[in-house]
DNA sequence: GTCAAGTCTTGACATGTGTCCAGGCGGGGC
DNA sequence: GCCCCGCCTGGACACATGTCAAGACTTGAC
């Protein structure tokens, strides 16, 4: 919309024509200054996205945040939708660590059960941008094809990264799990999905209500 | 720039104009066939956002998939938000009370917990075109403001639903429910939405998963 | 029948978007 | 020196979309 750019510096970064040739890779990294530019571009790009939502930001919007023009990113990504699944990719790996930390570091049950609250009511207010666009981009994957693999792999690891702080809560609990991951996930995800809307609209309690159902919720997976 | 710079009073004679008077309702039904033609139209503009989802679905698209010509739905809607508004309040009026004969009819608590299942599978299966148009309205809300106010009354309208047969099926079980309103709601939208994403990638086993998880995430709501 | 209000259609305009094209800058090999 | 080539820019085209304008058809009251 506006034209707030900051200082528009010149830099440079082209990649595309090779492709009658060899093929298998979509677009040819030339040198390793171009995967960095990707990487780059998808950095800025899920800023973006992460304001705007998938449907309602273009190219241009893109190329506005960050410090390149516009067609900078039809250098480096062949189609938009490219640069939507690279910048899905880049943000998993982000991600998908996030509660790595804590499972490897907590030595009780009751440990691992406050730590992995607090890193959900930190990571709801710090990153609810990129997590609604997560939000959007599984909901979107719903109607457009091209979208599903990605996203659904995505799913499958964020299923696994709950799984492990689940696992090892039981472990450290002494007590066994009474569902499976895929419902462990769902659950645990639907609340968060509910808190960061309530979080969204401006609800001074959804940090609180999401560490209360956190609290609440694991011990209830655990059997006897 | 443009022409339409200051003042340049609408003098369109239509639904429009009257909000110098009365006000509470925008656009002024004249006559029932208005009402009719609203609610005619939102059926059909609901039918092209499911299928297209919301972002991609045009005021030309809506009217393609109807009778009338694109310029009819500017005649009966002065935006596309309202439009939108419109169709959202219409499709809860649809689905609010899916659960309601399953509520009032069930006699025992395996009954409503098999029929309640039953109708979770029925309609993931038949109305999944509504169910991910309503999943990506939420989302969406999570961008736009003014979608937020329909979208936070269909869920707490949602929320209810779900929570008079969870109270049902207690009382007919004669055990307390350990989970509070907005946690259950979660949770059960929460594996109803990965059902649906894995429905509509074709996964043939979507359906019996959800009704797996009904089976056994219900009773674990009650208490001793 | 006449007329006016309501209803709907055809056509157009301004804007935004993805994509393409022609060219400019700068460095490295000859 | 020079030329080639990887990087990047600005402008342009083709199309879609929301909105607007003006006219045509319908209907009912007089």
């Amino acid at each position: 919309m506006s034209r707030l750019d900051s200082g528009q510096i010149r830099t440079r970064g082209w990649l595309r024509l090779p492709v009658m040739k060899g093929n298998s890779a979509p677009t040819r990294a030339r040198g390793e200054r171009s995967l960095e530019r990707r990487d780059q571009l998808a950095q800025s790009a899920l800023l973006t996205l992460g304001e705007l939502g998938y449907a309602r930001t273009s190219l241009r919007d893109i190329a506005a945040n960050s410090e390149f023009s516009h067609e900078v990113v039809h250098y480096y990504f062949t189609d938009k939708t490219e640069l939507i699944t690279y910048c899905v990719r880049y943000y998993k790996a982000q991600c998908v660590t996030r509660y790595d930390d804590l499972v490897a570091e907590s030595t009780t049950a009751t440990e691992i059960l406050a730590r992995f609250a607090d890193k959900l009511v930190e990571t709801l207010v710090a990153d609810s941008s990129m997590h609604r666009l997560w939000y959007d981009l599984r909901t979107q994957a719903m109607f457009e094809d091209v979208l599903r693999p990605d996203v659904l792999m995505i799913d499958a690891t964020l299923e696994d990264m709950i799984w492990r702080v689940l696992t090892r809560y039981a472990a450290l609990a002494a007590r066994p799990l009474t569902v499976d991951s895929a419902t462990a996930y769902a659950m645990v995800d639907g609340v968060f999905e509910r808190a960061l809307l309530r979080h969204l609209t401006g609800d001074p309690d959804a940090a609180e209500f999401l560490r209360d159902r956190a609290l609440t919720l694991l011990p209830r997976l655990l059997g006897d």
